[in-house]
DNA sequence: GATGAATGAGCTTTCATTCAT
DNA sequence: GATGAATGAAAGCTCATTCAT
């Protein structure tokens, strides 16, 4: 996380930074990333960088926090839902408003692969551990939460689904997103759908509440 | 895939390289991997890389193809399923043979990552093109044919699919992987039993069928 | 040409780095030049030249274009001769300058070498396309100013006076440089007298012009 | 020179290597030129070069002289002349001969410009400097002879001339060939026209001789 | 508080040449 | 007589990071 000096600068200059970052990071990955393309884009000096932030993954760390918090990812409603039918509900408004996001920003995908791509090594500790150590377990408290309400399947343990979330999310996000443009209001609205019923396929218990969520796509078209 | 002179190699060399590479290319990614430290691995020179691979790319490519194969997913029998039952008992026999090279392979799995990582200006042309058209192809094709025999959901195209499952498997491995040690054969069996039904939960017709197809665990142990 | 942090180095490393330079390209040529007996020779780090110029290219073109002012190549006054007596006047000053430098300055008739040997297919774009441009289209103004004035033989495009012109002066420069410690001042003298001679039997226009302007050399020593 | 070896070669497999050769040092240089694109191009092995040829220098002179000959530059028929006439009419055919290869042998050109790249520590001595030797040795004794006749200049000694000779030569047929394709068979001709004039501009005495031997082309068109 | 000059290790790739067979 | 496997040095270039100012 940046130190707190980056936090002290006028907002323009952190959001220029911060978009710099997302755009090289979402285009390059974390390694290929070029610090030097990212001053050059947000018009700072090479010096900056290491005032505001620890080092790369600092960096990539915080650029990647804001958009999280963007795309409503670190507000967990979802925590105090009474019983199943509220989870997920709020699932449904939490993940919505993900793809929504993802939608309107394509640097989201791209962050979200940069993510996956760093070497393990750094998993462990430091910004990046520190930083993935919260945004899993902000997930797997939702599961939990979830598994209690006897709205999530306890047959898998709770980083299992975790896993598993993230990787759905993220394939189904990146086909989503390269199609997006392509559909009408109502493809877009089926897509929103569909992705949500993929939820329910995965993670709902089975097999007898799976069957009772279904509902199909044309009772609500 | 390789210049010739590779396979002319004697076994033990060609292995060499190969599963430095591997270590590499999964441990690092595909950008992230150092050639130089493949070299050092393998104990070959720096020349002899480019004696026998056109590119890193193609030493990438080439890495991957040899543990796909080990892996099975080189080969089609799905392709051959003449009903829906004879199609999901092939995936199960596929799937199963595939997980069950990962456990063996802990490499696999990184790969798999390395893969996804590739930048997608890579993925148009060249040896990684190449190799990219044929596996997620091959994958098409098994997903198209499913849904000919109405053993896969026909709600979203077969691209769709194709992204899903690989993020789904990719998922379900890394964190399979990660247990794989503290299971005991029972735990392990149970494994595959879930992921087997993860690909069902997902790509069955909805929602009959995904019904007809649960049989609870307990039955079999 | 150099990014502009390189005008703000110390002269004197300014220097040491443009003559390390020009002594690479001028004994190896462009293709053949190493960076990394530059910067030993200038006693600056690998990174050095790439925070300094864009690339080789752009090293190369800064170095030739310090020669070339230094030779007073860029100078054109010649362009305002307002008559053939005038122009040929001018042309006199501007190639004994150049011949003068070329002897102080053997360096000069190497990166003239190097020049004409740069892949002709950077000659379009990039640093050295600039530079080309500029260079070439300079000696094209003045050869065409000459027609202008019937100083200068019209039977041959400008490009082709151009080739011409710059072929004739890079050998008799070369051959000359050769000589020229064995030379006392009286043979100096006449060395620039007939390389001034040779310029004359080819440009001049042909071949009453090219009579009149003979003065035989015994005339003046 | 080659190996004696070489010549014992069937006459295709010699072509297939000077032809590779010659195409690979004419686009890309000495230096730029690459033995293993030429033993591609040409079909033999690595080794073969090695066991024909005695290095890379080597394998460009060979090349160089084997386009020499055919151009018939290495005929010297020129030296048989018994007087002025005889001298320039002979020049007339050994340069209109060349310029006709020139136009048939686009190589011929880079070739040239490859033989300038060469670093100049290579010139001294080696199959090179051999080469170098015999070549300008030959044009030196034409011209000596010339000068002998009364049909050269001898106000510039011998090698002066050469190299002016070799610079004239090779910027203006740098120059006719790019052109060469856009012209009708009467430009040509006054191509090869002006070229020899160009010639008889530098090289014959001055001035009396060089208004003689002016013929304006319009009396030949 | 903020800069930007400077670095050296590292990158992928190409090369001419050697030599055991 | 001829091959082609194998090499290590070198190429141009980019990098994240440091630190004096």
């Amino acid at each position: 996380m940046p130190l707190a000096r980056f936090h002290k600068l006028d907002a323009d200059k952190q959001h220029r930074i911060i978009e710099a970052a997302a755009e090289e990071f979402s285009a390059n990955g974390f390694e290929g990333a070029s610090l030097n393309r990212i001053i050059a884009a947000a018009g700072i000096s090479k010096g900056a960088v290491y005032y505001y932030f620890e080092d790369k993954a600092d960096l990539f760390v915080t650029t990647a926090d804001v958009y999280t918090r963007r795309a409503g990812f670190d507000r967990s409603v979802v925590l105090g839902a009474a019983d199943a039918d509220a989870f997920w509900a709020h699932m449904h408004d939490l993940l919505e408003e993900g793809w929504r996001f993802t939608c309107d920003n394509p640097l989201w995908v791209g962050l979200g692969r940069a993510f996956s791509q760093i070497p393990r090594e750094m998993w462990a500790d430091g910004p990046i551990g520190a930083y993935i150590t919260e945004q899993l377990g902000l997930l797997g408290r939702i599961l939990a939460h979830g598994q209690r309400l006897g709205a999530v399947r306890d047959d898998l343990p709770v980083d299992a689904l975790v896993q598993v979330a993230m990787g759905l999310n993220e394939s189904f996000e990146r086909w989503m997103f390269a199609q997006w443009d392509d559909l009408d209001a109502a493809g877009q609205k089926r897509m929103f759908r569909i992705g949500l019923e993929n939820f329910h396929r995965l993670f709902l218990p089975f097999p007898r509440d799976l069957f009772d969520a279904w509902h199909p796509l044309e009772d609500e078209s």
